[in-house]
DNA sequence: CGCTCTTATGTAAACGTTTTCATACGCGCG
DNA sequence: CGCGCGTATGAAAACGTTTACATAAGAGCG
């Protein structure tokens, strides 16, 4: 069917090996002899067989993602800055998807056995110990804004999320609010979890009593964002301020304060956090915990080439890095705030190529 | 190194022929000899290598992903489609971006030849000629997208995109608009320019006269939305109404408005394309022209599975196929529109899972 | 009892590469 | 002239599966 090594190898008059050899430059080939299997080669179109090339060499030049989930800017974005590092480094991305729970990710696994030579994982919502139960021992893996698993050839890269939440809290504070509301994350998930004690523990450290009323829970969709709007301006005294624990969550909330004819932020401040791309360009212009999402992405990517390329580094490099994260301030939440989105939206980091 | 096959066969006291058999259950094998197997399989996590099975069964059971891009809500829409699609029917997605010229999807072909049963490319920028120059003929392709291809086993899926745009022009002349500015795509984008024939169309079919100064050029980014919504607002007579080519630079187009004090949709109508989710949750929400992004994504995958289960299909179905696209009226064109985010924003396409 | 037929299992070939080892050749040098 | 050496090439093993074919054992039956 396919043009394989071995009509090259016939046409050209040559072995395979010569073949071979020529196509990778891995020895010397005499002149006419490299020209020859390079004139049969290209008109044949012949390109070598992956799967019988990563049998051979025992390595892929594929990496497997795991997420989550697919929808919403963040993971395109992720995406995007593993593609770019892997493909730097030669190497595909296998990727796969909606793998919330321990079993899904095994399933994943278990489908990428063989297929890459490393994983990058991002599973937010699965608790520590089922991670590393189904996470394979023979594989380099970098996890991706999780908790740090035990065990296994395992990094770890998190976000500054309690840092970042608890900035932001104070940024709010600061702007003399004290009745801020909050919109968490899934219950299980890790980074919003820790978004929560982030802005928890600032508000205590401003001496802010705590109302259960002022935070409710959504799942990082629009839609929840919306609902939680909805639910914190339904409460006997409602905030002054609604701090989303994501973008996409801050989105829902301006739509439904928009809708509700709640003037933003003249009456009702919004922060957001991860700024994706699109925050900027909202209106108002939102407010923000930089992540650097794309950043976030090729970091662990280019950990996890690095790990192997040199298997001995392994042992030697930090088991876990925390990324910081920077305030982002735009209209969002009123007071003083010198960017309007031509300041900000052609920015490297998220700069279209 | 890694667990194989034939430590499974030693510790079981079978030979590999009887393992393979157990494990894909592809003869019957006695029960005492399957438990055993069974055993020792899940004693020591064994899951077979996936390119010496792809390399033995002449099947990978993976399906590469051309992408030119992976920036912005799109392309993360896309991928989360192929991906539902691709799972269902146990596949899974090389995926590899940024390839804008006939060069780079050369080069991406290369690398997955071999890896993948069947391809999904996506390459609006790239000519009819050059595409099918640079694809491989040995392989099931679908074309998203772009211009149909000619020769090799190779389907296209296109948007109805001339008559979205001609459908959302018309809207915006019903509303009283007479002078509606375009803000195009890039000139090599086989979207693009489909776009923009169908907005001229329908306004030459309305008798309005062409004025060349109402019609911008941009990449489908947010940034060059807003620089062409400025560019609108500069010319001698500016227009009353902004139609992007695609939502990304309809979110610019906004934002450039707000900063200029101009109020949508009292002031100026504002619709965009591609409805992507975020579109509903806008301020004020965008009226767009819905593509079914994810659900594109799905068919492309869905038809290209059934070509490789079926290989005598191929010649049966059809070469092409064009999605229908629906007017979605929102606020950001005034008017009468019954539609507020909360009536939109839970549907079943972009739901999320 | 011996023949065939089924069932369970083992043996080995095949998949398409890379790579180690062997071989053939030419050349400089003692 | 013969020895060793470097260089270009071929032959074959290896990678880890699946599977066609071979084989052995047992059952049914004349």
């Amino acid at each position: 069917m396919a043009v394989t090594i071995k009509d090259v190898a016939r046409l050209a008059e040559v072995s395979v090996a010569t073949v071979s050899r020529v196509l990778n430059g891995s020895a010397p080939v005499q002149d006419g002899t490299r020209d020859r299997v390079l004139a049969v080669a290209g008109k044949l179109r012949f390109s070598p067989n992956g799967a019988a090339r990563s049998l051979s060499m025992q390595c892929t030049l594929a990496i497997g993602v795991i997420l989550p989930d697919l929808y919403g800017e963040f993971f395109s974005e992720l995406l995007r800055g593993m593609d770019q590092a892997a493909q730097r480094g030669g190497y595909a991305l296998l990727v796969s998807s909606s793998h919330h729970d321990a079993r899904g990710i095994e399933t994943a696994v278990r489908v990428m056995r063989g297929r890459v030579d490393g994983l990058l994982v991002m599973a937010p919502d699965v608790a520590r110990t089922a991670l590393g139960k189904v996470l394979p021992h023979g594989i380099p893996t970098v996890l991706l804004n999780g908790r740090p698993a035990d065990g296994g050839d395992v990094y770890t890269i998190t976000v500054d999320n309690y840092g970042g939440a608890a900035a932001m809290t104070r940024h709010l504070l600061a702007l003399g609010h004290r009745r801020i509301g909050f919109i968490a994350g899934a219950a299980h998930n890790a980074d919003a979890q820790q978004r929560e004690r982030g802005y928890r523990a600032a508000m205590r450290a401003a001496g802010v009593a705590n109302d259960p009323a002022l935070a409710v829970r959504g799942d990082f969709t629009e839609a929840t964002g919306v609902s939680g709007a909805r639910a914190l301006l339904s409460i006997a005294v409602p905030p002054t301020a609604i701090f989303a624990a994501n973008d996409a969550m801050a989105v829902g909330a301006l739509a439904f304060l928009r809708e509700a004819g709640i003037q933003v932020p003249a009456q009702m401040a919004v922060a957001g956090f991860d700024d994706i791309p699109v925050a900027s360009f909202l209106n108002p212009p939102l407010t923000s915990v930089r992540v650097g999402i794309a950043a976030l992405g090729a970091r662990g990517t280019s950990l996890l080439l690095e790990t192997l390329s040199t298997p001995s580094a392994r042992a030697a490099a930090t088991r876990r890095d925390v990324l910081p994260t920077e305030l982002v301030v735009r209209g969002s939440c009123g007071g003083p705030c010198g960017s309007s989105f031509t300041s900000l939206h052609g920015e490297s980091l998220y700069g279209h190529p």
